[in-house]
DNA sequence: TGCATCTGGTTCAGCGTTGTCAATGACGAG
DNA sequence: CTCGTCATTGACAACGCTGAACCAGATGCA
């Protein structure tokens, strides 16, 4: 009991091969009777497509490449799973690269390490200047992160998020605001994020303090938050709220909290970024902002589809909204 | 530019195509002096095969799918970062499919959404009965859960586990220990881990008391564990530990204890089981089993990879040990 | 020396699909 | 009535790879 090939198909609808693979592309130029005879046909014998001879013959293997840094940051997992969804919503198959550094990461976006897929999302960890100065071949879309102006990009309402929650501190009266984020190469916060919240700031004519800003190490919720936090804290800076580069980090910075004895909200404020299914389940609850990740999932695939249909030009920029999500870890003290 | 092909190493080493992929696949019965040569051209046309022309041929696509019923749950998404790395170790390429349901799980593994894969591994949310009586055509691997008897299984520390977390609770002076379960076909808690639960009480002497038990509609985090402690707490049982079938479950028990006002580990110990990356950063810091996920994913691909090699036989067992993870939310009372 | 066997390699066909291009037939225009 | 045109369909050759079968030369053995 092989499983039916086009020849099979053909054969019950009494066409050639060829017609068949015509109505399943959806070809012009097929008269309506046999495209019904074809489906029914396709029924009859429970037809479906070899993606490898597809791929052999140059139809595209109808496959697309995940690339993400790991999985075990929730950040990560949520959305592959959003992508994976709403990728095979649209007939699509997924494989998932798992490029921890950004070397990986740019060899899996230039497709050395993806060659089997026709297209690529890809959760940058890789600076964009590392790109080179020319595009990719194959479709790539990137998932939130700075734009760089060669792919394709989904950026998250990343300034009025931070413009929010900033904005939400000031108006519950914390006054001192602590900065917890990721390191970056000049070691000084950057990029849109910090740019919400300096705009946060000026609205309530406050500057930023840089003896309360903290870097990480890494992304991983460990390492930024926690070791961070720590550090913060035993430098005996002063602070009424903590602003957390991401939920993954805004545990860490939780835990170190905690262990130094610091109630939250009570003698500190506490908030992330991501609205992640942990940040409801902290204790307490976490306040952060929602990306409208399944804005920017059905962005990215939606651009996807636009450049696997043949659609050219250059990098386009999709933005998508923020809005904040307040939990007790902001709440007003008692 | 085209990528090269079999034939342009084939010209470079002076040899046919046929013999430079014998070379590849290991084949025996090739001079070393060729297999050099074969090598060596390789590496000079930067060669990489065609998985869709070998799958087309016959050689098989070296493609696995893992069928996960999501990645929201830290407990799959780490686990399948896991895998996905030991895989791609073994020269495999992987897709990921999510199944948030027993039917959509069944399909995958009976081929009908897997196609495209030489094998799949499965975390199992299915009824085994419902796999029929006959093993499907491919190697499919059970990643956890109960034995069927029908497919190679990885079985992780579940009695050992549960037998090692309860008597840990005793030994530090719990007595009524109150489970947190999901539900299962009889509406009571049944296999390995009820059967480890129980030995632990029977060291001590105790009997299980249906009164302290709380079933959750599923394994998601919030639905049993908020709720099901919730249901719990509600009913004036008294007890002073929790016992929760994983970790997930255990955050959302967690805060529930939180809004009742009940102190944790102070009035009650909690635990959970799975040792995911959460369950050190909740506050306090959860104590639970670690199944030795390493282990598991390294039986699951070493148990993956004989199949492919062409292993026979009937269906197999592995079994993997588990350890308790002290943390402070079974710390002593003060 | 003659024949079987082994080693190292080749030739050929075909996997299931699609692109190219040619073929067929109906139909309207001149 | 003939020809050109258009709509529709089919024949054929690829795509890159592997299995089966085969072949040439070297080796072993009686």
């Amino acid at each position: 009991m092989k499983r039916p090939t086009l020849a099979d198909v053909a054969a019950v609808a009494r066409v050639s091969p060829k017609t068949v693979s015509n109505v399943l592309l959806g070809r012009p130029y097929a008269a309506e009777a046999t495209r019904q005879r074809v489906w029914q046909a396709v029924e009859a014998v429970g037809y479906r497509v070899n993606r490898a001879g597809r791929a052999l013959a140059g139809g595209g293997s109808g496959r697309i490449a995940i690339v993400v840094p790991n999985l075990h940051q929730p950040y990560y997992a949520e959305n592959a799973e959003r992508l994976i969804l709403a990728l095979e919503a649209e007939g699509l198959t997924t494989t998932l690269r798992i490029a921890p550094d950004g070397k990986s990461g740019l060899r899996a976006v230039q497709g050395e390490t993806t060659a089997d897929a026709d297209g690529v999302i890809v959760f940058p960890n890789f600076h964009p200047h590392q790109l080179g100065d020319r595009a990719p071949e194959r479709p790539v879309i990137q998932f939130g992160g700075n734009p760089s102006g060669l792919l394709d990009t989904v950026v998250m309402g990343q300034h009025e998020g931070f413009e929010a929650v900033t904005r939400h501190l000031l108006d519950t009266g914390r006054r001192r605001l602590a900065l917890v984020w990721n390191a970056t190469e000049s070691g000084l916060p950057d990029g849109d994020r910090y740019e919400g919240f300096l705009a946060g700031l000026r609205e309530y004519g406050i500057e930023a303090d840089p003896a309360l800003m903290a870097a990480g190490s890494d992304w991983d919720r460990r390492a930024p938050g926690f070791e961070a936090m720590s550090g913060l804290l035993a430098s005996g800076a002063e602070f009424d709220a903590v602003v957390c580069i991401n939920d993954a980090v805004a545990v860490g910075a939780l835990r170190a909290l905690r262990i130094r004895g610091v109630r939250v909200p009570d003698d500190v404020a506490l908030t992330g970024f991501d609205d992640t299914d942990e940040a409801e389940f902290t204790v307490p609850p976490l306040t952060t902002v929602s990306p409208e990740h399944q804005a920017m999932v059905d962005a990215a695939v939606a651009m996807l589809v636009e450049r696997l249909g043949g659609e050219s030009g250059p990098p386009r920029i999709r933005r998508t909204g923020a809005h904040l999500v307040p939990r007790a870890s902001s709440g007003v003290p008692r």
